[in-house]
DNA sequence: AATAAGCCATACCATGTCGTATGGATGGTG
DNA sequence: CACCATCCATACGACATGGTATGGCTTATT
């Protein structure tokens, strides 16, 4: 039983309810954030969600917040300078955003992108997350002596080309599809 | 008022509801594909669905179908063999997927997509949609002299990043976003 | 004109959801 | 011990939605 998971804790927090609130968004979209079903995996009924929140709004708020906060310090501290790596840092950019590792987090990635497609306040805060990844990204590849078009270029791709494999059935177009991404990968961080 | 679209029509067809339920599956994602919302922008009521659809599930299969049909019809338009013009084919896929141009068709992409993402049916039909259009690119690839392997690199490339493209707020980013896209879809299709 | 078929309206039930109001249980503090 | 703050349960209203049952209107057929 899903309840059972967190019946050790005798109080819940605000942090608690925005980290399921989280997760099932990831596996269910935005639409499946209800607020009755957070508190029947809680094990509790809404009385208790409506005494750490206002509304769903509130709990909207924090989830985009916890999320734009948690990816901001993430790409800062996967792009800090460490000079001579550069190509590195790319590389492994790219694989963290690989589908087969890190399931969970692609999965809230693309969850959060969907809603920011009909949503103004998700929309901004994926804006915000963008600008500041792809600014960082830019700064790996000016390092690595690129022009700054070019750098700007790449990065965009970059990002652009994990999202979008994120979202293809590309397993079965060919069962090495691991050797073509890396293939990418190269292709992408030049050389 | 919505419902006047279609006011001089005097009776539906199961094409008109499957048409109107893909354009809401744009706008609104799979859960805004609701019978009573599409009825009443029809002007009518669920009454008429239920004469013709068995129930929701029979609506889901249509639209499915028809989304398939009309992505597999269109890339074998856009990749038919025109010897010599293979470049300006690729190029002209990634303009089709731009997300300035196109918005609509873009748009019911991604719904399909993320709904895939949670549906095994839809995630079939992607399936289906995606393995066509890599091999027809492949072959697009393939004429132009690559290799069977970077050719398949290269269209798994290709599409990743125009849907991943459409995933993103580039605008802000750089306001002349456009070259940077140009010089980005010149890499993809070599040279 | 009578009948039938096609198409839709109306009424109804069951369920899920947001939000509110209020009561109850627990533990700390004077 | 009395009181209060914290945290949650219960009960309720309001609404949207899927699905069913049934009635009614229009047009074609005989």
């Amino acid at each position: 039983m899903r309840a059972e998971k967190t019946s050790a804790r005798v109080t819940l927090d605000r942090d608690e309810w925005i980290e399921a609130a989280i997760d099932i968004l990831a596996e269910q979209g935005v639409q499946g954030m209800r607020i009755e079903v957070l508190a029947k995996n809680f094990g509790v009924t809404k009385g208790s969600f409506y005494w750490h929140f206002k509304d769903r709004q509130d709990l909207v708020d924090g989830v985009l917040e916890t999320w734009r906060d948690g990816r901001i310090r993430d790409i800062d501290k996967q792009t800090g300078a460490s000079p001579g790596r550069e190509r590195e840092q790319l590389l492994h950019l790219i694989d963290v955003y690989s589908a087969t590792r890190n399931r969970k987090g692609i999965s809230i990635e693309l969850a959060v992108r969907e809603w920011a497609r009909r949503d103004a306040q998700a929309a901004t805060i994926v804006e915000e997350v963008d600008t500041w990844r792809l600014e960082c990204t830019r700064q790996l590849f000016v390092r690595r002596g690129l022009s700054d078009d070019e750098a700007k270029s790449r990065s965009l791709l970059l990002y652009a080309y994990v999202f979008g494999q994120s979202l293809m059935a590309c397993e079965r177009y060919d069962p090495a599809v691991g050797e073509l991404k890396r293939w990418i990968a190269e292709l992408i961080v030049k050389e």
